[in-house]
RNA sequence: GGCCUUAUGGUCAAGCGGUUAAGACGACGCCCUCUCACGGCGUAAACCCGGGUUCGAGUCCCGGUAAGGUCACCA
């Protein structure tokens, strides 16, 4: 059979130009030893994974920290999952936690085009090369066939697939492929794989070690009918040409690695180093499973933002699960940027971890707690104008009221710092009683309404704006002490009975009448922040409402 | 089902043949304290099961079991 004429016939494509010239385009790199070449090559979908902003980070700590590049690739060489918008998407998700790409789609770079579609023609030089060597072939098989097939197969307890006796167009006669074109058949490209199932192999994997691996024998489709090449195909041609020396890529990559082996192999390209890392799970009752973009809000990246995560908050809490010594170093050095750890990705979970909010949330506190009160300012004021309410956005009008209370809240001044603040929308719900307009207190006392009126005028009389803390609480302790409450804690542990409560419970009450709620940093400090005017005006209003 | 991988407290995990089996989150208790938050101290809580190898096994080997991944003209 004349193998170049098939290849011309099967992949008419104009624009290929010989071999070395695509060699030429794409030189290695000039890198220092120990360089590492990496990438992130998501799918257009519009959708942005936990776990890709997780996979993201170590190939990009990695590349950078090796003093290598770090890039971003798109494969859309699916039109049915491409989505409007995604690559915009992709770009401001990963911008927003900090990924940094060197080169790539949207971005300059020597090694372009950096989406797959625009790559035509390197894919189609590769595949004709190989059906000119006879290890690719034309498959005119139907979708019904290859299912037929199929269920042979598992009817029989055969290893499901196309290879061997089951690969009906292996090995089809020159008359009957071109009968085949000639009558308009659609037609996929597959490989002639060499491989034989029973041999194995130890491959090292850089994350999960040694394992041993079955050597691939699936005629698998290289080209769709379209002239698309398929995942495998793809990522053979394109981390080569792209010179990548690392691929960090999810576990699921792991059972198809020998398809990846034979192409490299097949192609006459140098194998990548591999890593596989798990995937972050969640259980759902009795078991666990893959967050699931359908059934896990978490699971998308849109929700740390929606949420208004601390960006660098969600980086560390990806770090912690990415590198098992990395919150060791973090609490020993709990001020160095998270870029001076040294990552090693020998370090990577080998089994996968359980995603738990209850960790992010504790990491983002002491995050919030280590910000000033002018950079809460403005991540927070960032937040609540692209998520927050009409009311929360008025919040940010009187920058330097806001300020006043992000530091009470924050302890800014404080000996150490408080941790109120999870993420932006709690934080700025939680101080919404700062605010007339969204104050809309549940007045919760525990004890009588008539002796909580009388306690409240009693304070109000007596409160002057001017008075410092020690003078304010000498007033609580005096209107205590008037209505039966114990102002000495001594005393009152020691018989209870003998008063109706003690100062902190007048404390309470104050506190309940003003902010609407039991709990809240310093009084006093609320009190002078909210001003004299709206201080009285809120202890009349609650004492009205009794 | 075949193949691959994994298995230490509720969770994340140190550990690489000899340890009282770290630490963090969470839970609980105490202290500090006008509440809360912070901080301090403390308690409970683990080597999947069975065989080997060895003077000695969480650690090495084999076999179970369980969990995860995967078996597309999707990535």
């Amino acid at each position: 059979m004349d193998l170049n004429k098939l290849a011309n016939a099967l992949i008419p494509d104009e624009s290929i130009r010989p071999l070395e010239y695509y060699e030429a385009r794409y030189p290695e790199r000039t890198l220092e030893k120990g360089a590492h070449v990496t990438r992130l090559a998501p799918s257009p979908t519009g959708f942005m994974h936990l776990g890709n902003l997780y996979v993201a980070l170590a190939n990009e700590r990695i590349a950078h920290q090796s003093g290598g590049v770090f890039y971003l690739r798109i494969e859309d060489t699916d039109e049915k999952r491409k989505v409007e918008g995604a690559v915009e998407v992709i770009h401001a998700s990963l911008k927003y936690f900090g990924v940094r790409f060197d080169e790539g789609a949207d971005l300059c770079g020597e090694y372009g085009p950096y989406y797959q579609r625009q790559r035509a023609e390197i894919y189609h030089a590769y595949a004709k090369e190989l059906i000119k060597k006879g290890l690719a072939y034309p498959c005119f098989c139907t979708e019904e066939d290859l299912e037929k097939t199929r269920e042979h197969q598992t009817e029989n307890k055969l290893l499901p697939g196309y290879y061997g006796e089951f690969a009906k167009c292996r090995n089809l006669t020159e008359e009957e492929i071109y009968a085949n074109l000639a009558a308009g058949r659609p037609y996929v490209i597959r490989l002639r794989s060499q491989g034989n199932v029973d041999v194995k192999h130890t491959f090292h994997d850089e994350v999960k070690g040694d394992i041993t691996i079955t050597e691939n024998n699936q005629d698998v489709v290289i080209l769709k009918s379209d002239g698309i090449p398929t995942y495998h195909f793809a990522h053979a041609v394109d981390d080569h040409f792209m010179r990548t020396t690392l691929v960090i890529r999810g576990e699921e990559w792991l059972s198809s690695l020998p398809i990846h082996i034979e192409l490299f192999k097949v192609l006459g390209f140098r194998l990548p180093k591999y890593g596989h890392n798990c995937s972050i799970q969640k259980m759902d009752d009795e078991t666990r499973r893959k967050l699931s973009k359908r059934k896990d809000p978490e699971a998308s990246l849109s929700f740390y933002r929606e949420q208004g995560y601390h960006p660098t908050a969600v980086r560390t809490y990806m770090m912690t699960l990415l590198n098992s010594n990395f919150e060791e170093w973090m609490l020993k050095f709990p001020d160095k940027d998270l870029e001076e750890f040294k990552y090693s990705i020998g370090k990577m979970g080998k089994s996968g971890a359980l995603f738990d909010i209850l960790k992010l949330n504790d990491i983002s506190k002491t995050q919030m707690a280590k910000l000033s009160e002018e950079e809460a300012y403005d991540f927070l004021k960032a937040w609540a104008n692209e998520f927050g309410t009409a009311a929360q956005k008025a919040y940010f009008a009187d920058k330097a009221y806001m300020l006043k209370v992000l530091a009470l809240c924050m302890g800014v001044g404080g000996k150490k710092r408080r941790k109120d603040f999870i993420c932006a929308k709690q934080a700025v719900e939680t101080i919404g009683y700062f605010f007339d307009e969204t104050f809309a207190p549940a007045y919760a006392y525990r004890f009588d309404n008539a002796l909580v009126k009388k306690i409240l005028l009693s304070f109000k009389n007596a409160y002057a704006y001017a008075d410092d803390s020690a003078a304010w609480f000498d007033k609580v302790k005096a209107v205590a002490g008037e209505y039966g409450f114990a102002t000495d804690m001594k005393a009152y542990k020691a018989d209870p009975a003998a008063f109706f409560g003690n100062v902190s419970d007048v404390a309470e009450m104050l506190r309940i009448a003003t902010t609407g709620l039991a709990n809240t940093p310093d009084l006093w400090t609320i009190m002078q922040i909210l001003g004299e005017e709206r201080t009285l005006a809120r202890l009349e209003k609650a004492a009205a409402a009794l």
